[in-house]
RNA sequence: GCGGGCGUCGCCAAGUGGUUAAGGCAGCGGCUUGUGGCGCCGCUAUUCGGGGGGUCGAAUCCCCUCGCUCGCCCCA
């Protein structure tokens, strides 16, 4: 193929995607005003630096995933390949937490090179949200409430949310000491990748994939039980308030995640409609990143929502259930007005008249081919405008044009280009009559 | 990085060695040079991701390559 096509794993957002994208936005974006959440937007490349320290030396992410590469200037740059390490670098750069605590949301493209596959891609994105300076334990479960609304109004079924609490860094330790010693001596039944995890990051093990390992992993001992007192007890609290919104969960201590900030409460949010990527939703709290990237102490919550899952959950959800409010987020609007219009006067007349119309929130589509009156209404009935206007040479000529209705009741009227007003108040009266086309292309 | 599946028109898709590569959708044009939705007619791949090899002859067989896809690793 030497025709010129996108990188592998980045993939063109064309307009039947960008229709849903803008609406899962518009929601998302009504979610966090209505939470107190407002926006950043900090640059797409950062310092390697910064993610090699914020996410850990040791992750796969940074590891070798990372799109890194020096610049003119011999600095090393890298594309971001999550959202927390930026805005936190950011939000101590310009000293906000001096101010306060501070809850911001982002969205927007990451980066990871990695193999594509159902529900990951080389360029994705992400909508995060990072709560700075807030500790408590009620906090967590209002961020993961937030989350699960979010995905809720948006008409997602099929979801659960697990969460697990990875406590401090010495509960960790501790437990990575016993987990060590009780899967060392059983290690012949473990996988050979486990095998090796047993060395490099033995808390991988326990989300590993393989059946007979997670069998052997049923009877080993749980970080759970190896928290101590005070974890143990901030974890039970985040329990009961998400018990008293009523928001339903899983207790998986398997939980661990991939990214080395997480202590404490970590939560997923998975779907059964995606393939082997199954979280559409991960986060949790990472009390120690600010200071480790140059800032004051300060507790920090967050969680990052991953685009494409959640629109390829959305798509199942529509598919599944028609009228249902997932489907209503893809429904598309057909113009209000269709312009037939043919000749030279006629042309430039409805030139300026869809200006005037578009100026006053009248979606007009302009037929711009010129062709005959038959084929511009073929037109204008196949885009599903309710009206069509028309301009000839005679309404040109009389400064005027027809307002004719498509596929709904109403007279055929003939008014005065000055008078295009009346259209506006034409239409109002017909929006009773609407019908959301609700149809939902396959990709 | 490693494994499996697949690549025929903008999209879906038949064809699995033999003269001109079905069909559907969309698009464009016509029947209908100023009035649509239905219908009918016509047009739209010298070419089967790309390259090479064998064959009298290939989209169909072989090799290489590129791409897509699913899974592993890991993550959203």
């Amino acid at each position: 193929m030497s025709q010129l096509q996108s990188l592998r794993g980045m993939v063109d957002l064309l307009p039947v995607q960008t229709r849903r994208w803008q609406a899962v936005e518009a929601v998302a974006r009504t979610h966090f005003r209505c939470a107190g959440i407002e926006e950043i937007r900090t640059p797409l490349l950062e310092v390697t630096d910064l993610f090699a320290r914020g996410i850990g030396e040791g992750t796969d992410v940074v590891g070798k995933e990372m799109y890194s590469f020096r610049d003119r200037g011999d600095r090393s740059c890298t594309l971001r390949p999550e959202g927390t390490a930026s805005v936190v670098r950011s939000v101590v750069q310009h000293g906000l937490l001096s101010q306060g605590s501070q809850k911001l949301w982002y969205c927007g493209p990451m980066f990871r090179y990695e193999r594509p596959q159902a529900g990951r891609q080389r360029q994705f994105h992400q909508i995060g949200v990072e709560w700075l300076g807030v500790g408590s334990a009620r906090s967590d479960a209002e961020v993961i409430a937030l989350a699960w609304d979010l995905l809720r109004d948006l008409g997602v079924s099929g979801l659960e949310l697990q969460i697990n609490s990875l406590g401090t860094i010495d509960d960790r330790q501790r437990y990575r000491a016993e987990l060590v010693a009780w899967l060392q001596a059983r290690a012949d039944r473990l996988d050979p990748d486990s095998q090796q995890r047993l060395t490099t990051n033995p808390l991988r093990i326990l989300d590993s994939k393989n059946p007979a390992t997670q069998q052997l992993l049923a009877e080993a001992p749980t970080l759970l039980d190896a928290l101590s007192e005070e974890s143990s007890q901030r974890f039970q609290a985040v329990q009961a308030y998400l018990a008293q919104m009523e928001i339903p969960f899983r207790l998986n201590t398997r939980l661990v995640r991939g990214l080395d900030y997480y202590g404490h409460t970590a939560f997923e949010i998975t779907s059964d409609q995606l393939g082997a990527q199954a979280t559409v939703c991960g986060g949790g709290r990472y009390d120690g990143l600010v200071q480790q990237l140059g800032g004051p102490a300060t507790p920090a919550v967050g969680w990052a929502l991953g685009m494409e899952r959640l629109l390829l959950v959305l798509e199942a959800a529509a598919a599944a259930d028609p009228e249902g409010a997932a489907a209503r987020l893809a429904a598309t609007r057909a113009p209000d007005v269709y312009l037939v219009n043919r000749g030279e006067q006629a042309e430039a007349v409805a030139l300026v008249l869809a200006r005037q119309l578009r100026a006053a929130g009248v979606c007009i589509e302009l037929d711009g081919s010129g062709s005959a009156f038959g084929k511009q209404f073929k037109r204008a009935d196949r885009c599903g405008a309710r009206w069509a206007a028309v301009i000839g040479d005679e309404e040109a000529a009389e400064a005027r044009f027809l307002l004719k209705p498509l596929h709904n009741k109403g007279e055929e009227r003939c008014l005065a280009m000055a008078d295009w007003q009346m259209v506006i108040d034409i239409l109002a009266c017909d929006e009773s009559d609407i019908t959301t086309a609700t149809q939902f292309d396959q990709q």
